[in-house]
DNA sequence: TTTGTTGCAAAGCTTTTGCAGCTCA
DNA sequence: TGAGCTGCAAAAGCTTTGCAACAAA
């Protein structure tokens, strides 16, 4: 089923309403390879739907949250960035500190970081909401050589 | 060696100065056993130097980041929360969503997370800034009881 | 038609910045 | 004494909210 059917399902169930702004927002969550922020999802959306506002981007996107289709990560910087669940699999997000990039992995790599919380710790991780800050390969790389 | 001796010693190497502000500050920090976010930090203060401002917490919080002595996590309200690092060795934070607590774990939780990411994705895992996003033991037993 | 949704404008929050006076070393 | 620090006030971002008009079902 595409995200599209899936949203407007969701939408359906909680007498909600499917609308332009909201399929253009959900389509350039779908296309984007990486995770965006409020205002590039608005770029993304302006072509569609001239009109759109950053504050109707928001209340959908809260809406996607509540709905469990959309996961945000919270940078360093302060930015929120946002992404579909679902169509690929729990997952994980890398965030680059030196060059704002992130990249995603899949959740499994963290599963012996949920086991060791929940048995140390009772503390039940979020397949979802895991951001991981560091140094990507290329920072590294460039780091190594500059120095 | 106390903190304050390592932290004056470390302005000193840069040429920065020891200030009843910073003195303060650290001191704030130091007792405390949570995160504290840059308010809570001034309501700390406060007692001690009437005068400080918030703007002067944000100024030390920096350069403490800034000399390695602390570590912020940004929660998913956005909201950011400092701690003191070094005097209880590398950790990582637990966020719960529902109460908002944050609770700290040994890095070594982490260590198998990092080994994976730096083998399969080239990313290297900043000890000091991961943020663990999920539930903690008292939300979930007060979410089974309630069910 | 009814009720949810939108765009606009304004407000809210946390964090940052400019400056003149103050103070630590 | 002088470079660094502080408090105050204003600015800057990002996000949220109120409201009247609009539109999906």
């Amino acid at each position: 089923m595409s995200c599209e059917t899936l949203f407007a399902r969701r939408l359906k169930e909680r007498g909600y309403r499917m609308t332009p702004q909201r399929q253009a927002i959900l389509s350039a969550l779908h296309d984007a390879a990486v995770l965006l922020t409020a205002e590039e999802i608005r770029a993304k959306v302006l072509p569609v739907v001239p009109s759109a506002d950053l504050s109707t981007v928001y209340r959908t996107l809260g809406l996607l949250e509540e709905l469990g289709l959309v996961s945000s990560a919270h940078m360093e910087s302060g930015e929120h960035r946002y992404a579909l669940v679902g169509a690929h699999g729990p997952h994980i997000h890398l965030l680059c500190r030196s060059c704002g990039a992130v990249s995603t992995a899949d959740f499994s790599a963290a599963s012996e970081l949920a086991a060791v919380l929940a048995s140390e710790h009772g503390f039940l991780v979020d397949a979802e909401g895991l951001s991981v800050p560091g140094l990507c390969a290329a920072c590294q790389a460039r780091a190594n050589a500059s120095r």
